[in-house]
DNA sequence: ATTTTATATAACCGAACAGTTATGTAAAAA
DNA sequence: TTTTTACATAACTGTTCGGTTATATAAAAT
């Protein structure tokens, strides 16, 4: 099961979530974004693909990424469960609404 | 401002607060919680403080460790905030209810 | 056919983490 | 006063992490 704490634990690696959830971007497109270099980015890539947070899909040399807000989605379940125990019922109220499925499933 | 992905990205951590979240606990009483030596769990409980989650204080020989639910609120906000931002306009409003406000607090 | 482009991979670095053992210290109990 | 108890601290180990540079490879463009 994937592991939100530590995919979601780099502010790099939320900012290309943040790319990613405007749509499919480049591996070359993403490097450009940051000011790392692209084995930096390709390691914060194999982070977020061995979590499944993200896909990777060949197309001649490029390698085209999209974000699993499903898999996300799933993901986050336990720990809004955690956290709303912790900070008590009207956060798992409201945690509550999430897990009774309101979520529309963007990727299809 | 404190890095909730550090404090809850451990899953001993998660647990002491989750004790902690009873009530006020002494080392002790964590300690034997555990099966991890002493100077293992204050390093724990270390982090915790350092990210201002938790409280300390001394009662003689004892340290007693609290949980401080208000910063721990205000440290997930923005965690909040950025997983509904990625998992679209549902979990927003959900976002929005907690901020409303609808919070009580605990911790007086 | 050669060059450029997009990516992969290996090797390295310093810092942080989770854990340990060993030892010191201060309060409480005997 | 001696011993026990609760805790602190230092030093060490192995692993992961975020980053780098250097180099290889495969596809595309020239």
């Amino acid at each position: 099961m994937p592991n939100v704490y530590r995919a979601l634990g780099d502010a790099t690696r939320r900012q290309i979530l943040s790319m990613l959830k405007q749509g499919c971007k480049t591996q070359k497109e993403i490097v450009e974004a940051f000011d790392i270099s692209q084995p930096g980015i390709k390691k914060h890539l194999n982070i977020l693909l061995e979590e499944g947070i993200i896909s990777e899909s060949l197309n001649g040399k490029y390698r085209i990424y999209s974000i699993n807000l499903n898999i996300l989605q799933i993901a986050s379940h336990e720990m809004l469960q955690y956290i709303g125990e912790l900070l008590d019922d009207q956060l798992v109220s409201l945690k509550n609404y999430v897990e009774k499925g309101e979520f529309r499933d963007e990727e299809e």
